[in-house]
DNA sequence: CTTGAGCGG
C-alpha cells in the first residue's frame, strides 16, 4: 500500500462543470409531505422523541459508501441539504494517513426521513460524479434493520460498459425476470468508476438459474453480457451444465473448494 | 483481461 504523495485529488472535473456548483441534482419526485410540516429545528438537538410519541431509538443514521477521496462532510451535505433533514454527515477517515476510507454515516432527523432518503437517493446518481449512491442502513448505530430472512441468490455479470449502472443493470434483468432485487456494479475506490462486473440479486432460484443462461451474451448498454455463478456462495448442485460437471472438493470440516471440470 | 461487502464515536 504505497500512501499515495498527492492522494487529496480535487474533482476531476472542471471544464464542463456548471454554474450552480453546490446544488445537487434533485433526484425524482420522492419527496413527500416532510416538507409541508413545518418543524423548523434544522439545527440545534434533533427531535429525540423523548418518551412520548415516537421511538427514541429509532435508526436515524445511513451507511453510505463507494465515496471517493474528494467527497468531504461539505460535499455530503450539500448532496443532501434541500431535503432539510440532514443533521449531520461524516466521513470516516484513516487515523494515520486521514485519508477518507469510502464511506461514512449520514444522520437524520427521523427514521422515516432516513428511509425516504435511501429509498429516493440509493441509486440515483452522485452530483458532479458519475457514480451512484450506495445507501444502507448504519447496522451498528442502535436497532437492526436486519430483516434478511428471504433467501437471495446472485450472478456475477461481467464485461460491462464503463457507463452502465446500478439501475441500468437491474433494468436490464427486471425487464425479464420478476424477482430481480436488485444489482451492484463494482466500483473502483480510486476512481470512482465502474471495474466492468457486477452482481445481480434474484428472489427465485429458478429465474437466476435461467437468467445464467438466457442473458449470457445479452446486450446491456452496448456490450453483450457475460454471466457466470458468484465464486464464493453457496455449493451449488445443479448436476450438469454446458458439457461441465462441478467437483467439490471437501477437506477437514467443510468445503474447500469448487472446480468446473470438463467432462 | 474482471468475482463484491466497506459500519464510527
Amino acid at each position: 500500500m504505497l500512501p499515495q504523495p498527492g492522494g487529496m485529488a480535487p474533482p476531476p472535473m472542471g471544464m464542463d462543470q456548471q454554474q450552480r456548483m453546490t446544488m445537487p441534482q434533485q433526484p425524482p419526485h420522492f419527496w413527500p409531505q416532510h416538507q409541508q410540516q413545518q418543524q423548523q429545528q434544522h439545527y440545534g438537538a434533533p427531535p429525540t422523541n423523548s418518551a412520548a410519541g415516537g421511538a427514541a431509538d429509532e435508526v436515524r443514521s445511513l451507511w453510505i459508501g463507494d465515496l471517493q477521496y474528494w467527497m468531504d462532510e461539505a460535499y455530503l451535505s450539500s448532496c443532501f441539504y434541500s431535503t432539510g433533514e440532514l443533521v449531520s454527515a461524516k466521513v470516516i477517515r484513516n487515523k494515520q494517513t486521514g485519508q477518507s476510507e469510502g464511506y461514512g454515516f449520514l444522520e437524520f432527523r427521523t427514521h422515516a426521513a432516513a428511509e425516504t432518503i435511501l429509498q429516493g437517493y440509493n441509486g440515483a446518481l452522485m452530483p458532479n460524479s458519475e457514480q451512484s449512491f450506495r445507501l444502507n442502513w448504519a447496522s451498528l448505530g442502535a436497532g437492526d434493520k436486519r430483516t434478511d430472512d428471504s433467501p437471495e441468490y446472485t450472478i456475477f455479470v461481467g464485461d460491462l460498459a464503463g457507463e452502465v449502472t446500478d439501475y441500468v443493470l437491474q433494468e436490464t434483468f427486471k425487464a425479464v425476470y420478476q424477482s430481480v432485487k436488485g444489482a451492484k456494479v463494482v466500483i473502483d475506490r480510486v476512481t470512482g468508476r465502474s471495474k466492468g462486473y457486477g452482481f445481480v440479486k434474484f428472489g427465485d432460484e429458478r429465474e437466476q438459474q435461467r437468467a445464467m443462461s438466457e442473458m449470457n451474451g445479452v446486450l446491456c448498454s452496448t456490450r453483450p453480457m457475460r454471466i457466470g455463478p458468484t465464486a464464493n456462495k453457496k455449493p451449488m448442485n445443479a448436476p450438469t451444465q454446458n458439457g461441465k460437471r462441478e467437483a467439490l472438493i471437501y477437506g477437514g470440516l467443510g468445503l474447500v473448494s469448487a472446480e468446473m471440470i470438463p467432462v
